[in-house]
DNA sequence: TTAAATTCTTAACCTACATCAATACGCAAT
DNA sequence: ATTGCGTATTGATGTAGGTTAAGAATTTAA
């Protein structure tokens, strides 16, 4: 386990790469993503302080996620197979954010889904552009800019 | 642990629910689902032979999943803190279902997202009736009639 | 400090999928 | 065989969110 610094932009890993590894998050913000047939980015995670970030297909397999910085970073580089030695009660939380975000997906609107992402990570909110947030959120920056504006007016 | 027989039909959990347990298929087919404020399904996995399934809240924490049987299903009832022994590849794999869950869902069409539904699980396709694949895949299965046909089509 | 480049907003229009409704199909129970 | 009930199909219509485009605001670079 080695410990690294990037700079906002940088990217850690892409699509198409063998082996590759967990990031543990110190201090800084990174993000793992998938880039579609149309070219059109997906952000599947954001990892700030203390998250743990990392494709999770086989080592054999070549990795889906693109991973860079979103802000200037440090963090540790772990190896798949200690990574597996990670706390079992992380991965089990690691489990549950997948599955809300499967649910939310499924059964959620665009407005919902945003009202529940300001309430789940309201961290974050405040350091990403929108453009990212629609990313997440599986929608254009378009509609999250009406969105917004609907969701304000509700208040 | 423990073995137990469902009949088809039959409730394992429910939403809400605390403690819940891990189930492990011996043969049979088990889901998981949420119901929607508007009382719609949403599934989030089929578990056949072999699958484990379980909801991923922690365990002082209400269930967001139900779960039940699809066909009569013999299994191995796992408790949770046993559960956090699993084979670490198991939850290596499961982790990599759900990313590519969640990345379907994000980017994918309806008709993409049933195409590798086929060829990712060839055999629970003909296991389940198509309002279940629909409610897997996110849509109505309305629309799945419809994309089904197209799909044909193109052949 | 200005220029250049992103990002955000707004508006008009478009499309994939949802909703609603009617009909047909399948299949279990009598 | 007949009834009943869930499932599948098809059509008409509705709508959330996508697309395109243009201007305003904000960030980045030099």
């Amino acid at each position: 386990m080695k410990k690294i610094s990037v700079k906002k932009g940088e990217i850690l890993q892409r699509k198409g790469e063998l082996n590759s590894k967990v990031y543990k998050v110190r201090s800084g913000l990174l993000r793992s993503y998938s880039i579609d047939e149309q070219g059109k980015e997906h952000i599947f995670l954001f990892a700030p302080e203390d998250w743990i970030i990392a494709d999770s297909s086989a080592k054999d397999v070549p990795s889906e996620l693109y991973i860079d910085a979103l802000e200037d970073t440090e963090c540790d580089v772990i190896n798949r197979y200690e990574n597996l030695a990670l706390d079992p009660l992380k991965l089990m939380k690691r489990m549950a954010v997948l599955q809300n975000r499967v649910t939310m997906l499924m059964s959620a609107s665009a407005i919902d889904r945003y009202d529940h992402f300001l309430r789940t990570y309201p961290k974050i909110v405040q350091r990403v552009s929108q453009k990212m947030i629609a990313s997440y959120l599986g929608i254009t920056p378009e509609a999250l800019s009406r969105v917004k504006k609907e969701s304000h007016r509700k208040r």
